[in-house]
Order: structure tokens, then C-alpha cells, then sequence
RNA sequence: GGAGAGAUGGCAGAGUGGUCGAUUGCGGUAGUCUUGAAAACUAUUGAUCGUGAGAUCCGGGGGUUCGAAUCCCUCUCUCUCCGCCA
């Protein structure tokens, strides 16, 4: 959610910078300004009668005391009709202030100044481009064949079990699983990020917090006995971690890392985009969140990215970065960089991580603030970013080292699995 | 699942209808003393909205009352005992 004061104060800045998604904020900013305005003047009145009230209320008190009853009756009829007024003041308060909420969610965040105009995928730049196209002396198999043949993933036993989209991995497919996760995990400690292992499913207030509701409801499992929700992703429950809290200054940067499976329906998607590995309704990530300062919020940035080129160099992985164009980013983000792997037997670019920048964007719903050298509270910036998300990355790694009769695994795993090759 | 108790400021913990935004202790900050530190002493120390006067906040929501932290209803959560259980 953005501020109110940039509404109030960069009306301009926030319609120009909202073009970039072609969202036309002119309507809505202006309906905000006006209930805006509406709201505070009321306010204003209500809280003049308010103050009238009690004033009486101490004066009808100060009779009681003194024995003065006719007096004090006298003042108690004429809150009568303060109080009177007053309700109808407050009842229109609150209307206008939900009026107002409901539109403040309605505002996707800004744009970032670098990030382009654009409609789609397709305006998305490419700002780096590492490593080279395997080679291979015959015709690739794609990883679901893979999978089949050295018996590493099993997908109808998923549908069996539960339903598409929620894959078995076997045996050594199991393992390489594992290792990826304490791999990436790993990597995230020496980077200095601290791990947690959070709860997979979340209360109402965490999932509105960042972001997820009300604007995606429908792409979350909803446990609806309890109201909770699936996550969909390891950042909601590690950035609610910092719900409602007001850090000491001293105390950033704020880095958390995280193994959790995400939960997603991704109603709607059919056809060769979800062939194998490509979109699962369940699947393994680590998630990187950091809170920063808003000084160290770029530097932060530009870490991140760092931390996720030295993930997939390791992984000696074809790979590319993107900044998403004002048209193809998440609602809640300002900048976001993807990083896709080349999946050579798909022969196309798999995204493995999204890293993202919000501002204070989220910050402003989860009231996360932190206490300035002015002595006053002020706003976070969040950011977070997949480091990584498996499935794809698992696809690349079997397709792109496939190999007559085996598949190499890359040698940074190779502690972390026990073998170094499937066979 | 059954029975009971409870939820107050960063923490502990008073307060059961009227200057209570809330006694006090601890913690934090600043100062005095000290070469420095500790101790001691003194002062200060919650948040939100509002240009401001001021308003609001004692788990959330609602009610009673001129007036609610305090009374009533309801929801949520926590703890204790019993039951069940990895």
C-alpha cells in the first residue's frame, strides 16, 4: 500500500510513474484526494464535539462530587444531542476511512525510475547474459522424459496421490532435492543471512500484510475451517516475522533466509507451460527477505542480485537476468530482476528467481518502522528475492548435463547428495 | 475435545465506574559524580491521526453510562488440569 502523503503530495509523480504498467491512476487519485479532504474536515468536527464531551463529562463529575445534582442534570441533557451528533459524524468517518482503504489497495506500487514502459513479457530487457549453450551430440531429452527414464520424478503417482501439479521425487531425485535445498541454504548463511523455518501456513493479517490479499486471493489454498492460508511463497510468513514492529536503528541490516514448499493453484494455466517441472501447485524454494534502512536499500538490492549470479555460476548454469517492465511486474513490487536458466532440450529460458524491491510499499501494511536518529518512527524498505526456486533449476540441471547413458551432477552438490552422477 | 484461569506501556506488574494515557519496579536515553567504567543520584522515556486546539488507543469488535482499563455481550489468543496424540 502506498503512503497517503504521497497522494497527498506527488499526485503527479504517482500517475506518471503508474503509466508504466498502463494503469491510469488519475480517476482513483483523484477520488482519494477528494474523500481525503472530506476526511479530515469531519474528523475535525468530530473530534471538536468529542472534546466538548468530555469536558462535560469532567464538569458532570466535578457536580456529582460537590453535591450539585440539579446541575449536573442539567449538563447531562445537553450531551444529548452532542453525542447525538457526534455518532453521525463517526459513522461517516469510518465510511470514508474504509472507502479510502479499499481504493489505497487498489494502487499497485510505483515503478522505479529504470524500469521501462511495457505490456508484457515481451518489453521485459535483458540487462546480462552468462555462460554458454550446452552442447550435445545428439537430441536432448526434455527433464520429464529424464525423469522417467532414471526414475527421478513421478508424476502420475502425484496425481494419484493428491493431483497435478504435486510431483513424487524418487530416490535419487528425492536426494537431489535435498541437496539443492541445504545447498542453497548454505549459501544463504555465508552470505549472512539467518535461517528460519516458519510455519507453511498463515493467518488472514499475515497474507494481507504482503500483499497476497486481497489482490490474489484466489491463487492461495485456503484452509477454511481455520481461515488460514497456504503459503505461496516463503516471504510472507519471513517478512511477517516483522509485522508491527519498530526496529532500533542500530539494528540493520535485516537478513532472513528460509527453506519452505510455496502452495499455489495457478488456476487457469494449461498446456506445454506446465509440461513436467515448469508449474507445480506445490514446490520447494529458499527465499531470501531482507529490511533495510531506505539508504541501504539499493545496495541491498544490487547484493542480492550478486548472491544469485554466484548461486547459478556455482551451478555452472546458463543464465540470464531481466528488469521486468512496468507491464509484466508484481503488483506490490517497484523493480523486479528475473533470472532465467536456458533449458536446453525445452530450448527456452526458464525463470528460476524474481527479486524484488518494495519501498515501503509492503512496509506500510505490516507497520514495519523503524526508529530514526529524529526520534521518529519511519516506514522500512523490504525487499526479497528466490535464491532459488527448485523445479526449474532441477529441469536445467538434467537436461543441460545429460550425457550418454548418465546425468552429471555439478560438483558443489556433490557433497551435499553423495553421488556425482545419475545413472 | 472437556473444565478452569487470564490478556494492561520494551518487560514485570498495580489499578474493579469520575483529571487514568494509566501507581511502581526493571530496562532505555541524557546529565551529575568519576581519569574511565560501575554504583548512586537527578531528569526523561509508548503509539496513531491531525497544520493546530485536540482526538483515539489498557487483546479485537459491539453494548450500558453524562463518563469505561474497570460493568455486560461476543470473538480471538495464552496458560493450567484432564483426554487424545507425532
Amino acid at each position: 500500500m502506498l503512503e497517503i502523503n504521497l497522494i497527498r503530495n506527488h499526485q503527479e509523480e504517482i500517475i506518471e510513474g503508474l503509466k508504466k504498467r498502463n494503469f491510469d491512476a488519475i480517476d482513483i487519485v483523484n477520488q482519494i484526494t477528494k474523500l481525503d479532504n472530506k476526511w479530515r474536515s469531519e474528523k475535525s468536527k468530530m473530534e471538536s464535539i468529542a472534546a466538548n464531551l468530555n469536558q462535560l463529562s469532567k464538569s458532570i463529575g466535578a457536580c456529582y462530587k460537590n453535591g450539585e445534582i440539579e446541575q449536573a442534570n442539567d449538563l447531562k441533557n445537553k450531551t444529548k444531542a452532542l453525542k447525538e451528533n457526534e455518532q453521525t459524524l463517526k459513522a461517516t468517518v469510518d465510511s470514508i476511512q474504509k472507502q479510502i482503504e479499499e481504493l489505497m489497495y487498489e494502487i499497485p506500487n510505483i515503478p522505479n525510475k529504470e524500469v521501462v514502459k511495457g505490456n508484457s513479457e515481451e518489453d521485459n530487457e535483458i540487462i546480462l547474459s552468462y555462460g554458454e549453450e550446452p552442447k550435445f551430440t545428439s537430441e536432448p531429452l526434455p527433464h520429464w522424459e529424464l525423469a522417467k527414464k532414471y526414475n527421478l520424478i513421478d508424476f502420475e503417482l502425484g496425481v494419484k496421490v493428491t493431483g497435478s501439479g504435486f510431483p513424487f521425487y524418487v530416490d535419487k531425485g528425492a536426494k537431489l532435492q535435498r541437496a539443492l535445498i541445504n545447498f542453497f541454504l548454505e549459501e544463504a548463511g555465508k552470505a549472512g543471512y539467518k535461517e528460519y523455518m516458519s510455519p507453511h501456513l498463515v493467518n488472514e493479517r499475515s497474507a494481507l500484510a504482503t500483499g497476497q490479499l486481497p489482490d490474489k486471493e484466489g491463487q492461495m489454498y485456503h484452509a477454511n475451517t481455520d481461515n488460514f492460508y497456504l503459503i505461496p511463497t516463503g516471504e510472507v510468513p519471513l517478512t511477517n516475522i516483522y509485522r508491527d514492529v519498530i526496529i532500533p536503528n542500530e539494528d540493520f541490516s535485516i537478513k532472513l533466509t528460509g527453506y519452505t514448499p510455496c502452495f499455489r493453484r495457478e488456476a487457469g494455466s494449461y498446456g506445454k507451460d506446465v509440461r513436467g517441472l515448469n508449474r507445480l501447485h506445490q514446490f520447494d524454494k529458499v527465499e531470501i527477505v531482507r529490511i533495510e534502512h531506505p539508504n541501504n536499500t539499493q545496495k541491498a538490492l544490487e547484493e542480492m542480485v550478486e548472491h544469485i549470479k554466484s548461486l547459478l555460476s556455482k551451478l555452472n548454469l546458463q543464465y540470464r537476468v531481466l528488469r521486468l517492465c512496468g507491464g509484466d511486474m508484481g503488483f506490490t513490487s517497484a523493480l523486479t530482476y528475473d533470472f532465467e536458466v536456458f533449458s536446453a532440450a525445452q530450448n527456452k529460458w526458464l525463470e528460476v528467481s524474481s527479486v524484488s524491491r518494495f519501498y515501503s510499499y509492503q512496509s506500510n501494511r505490516l507497520k514495519l518502522r523503524f526508529k530514526g536518529n529524529d526520534k521518529k518512527n519511519h516506514l522500512c524498505h523490504t525487499l526479497n528475492g528466490s535464491a532459488l526456486a527448485l523445479p526449474r533449476i532441477l529441469a536445467a540441471l538434467l537436461e543441460n548435463n545429460q550425457k550418454e547413458g548418465k546425468i552429471e551432477i555439478p560438483k558443489v552438490l556433490h557433497a551435499f547428495c553423495g553421488f556425482n552422477e545419475i545413472s
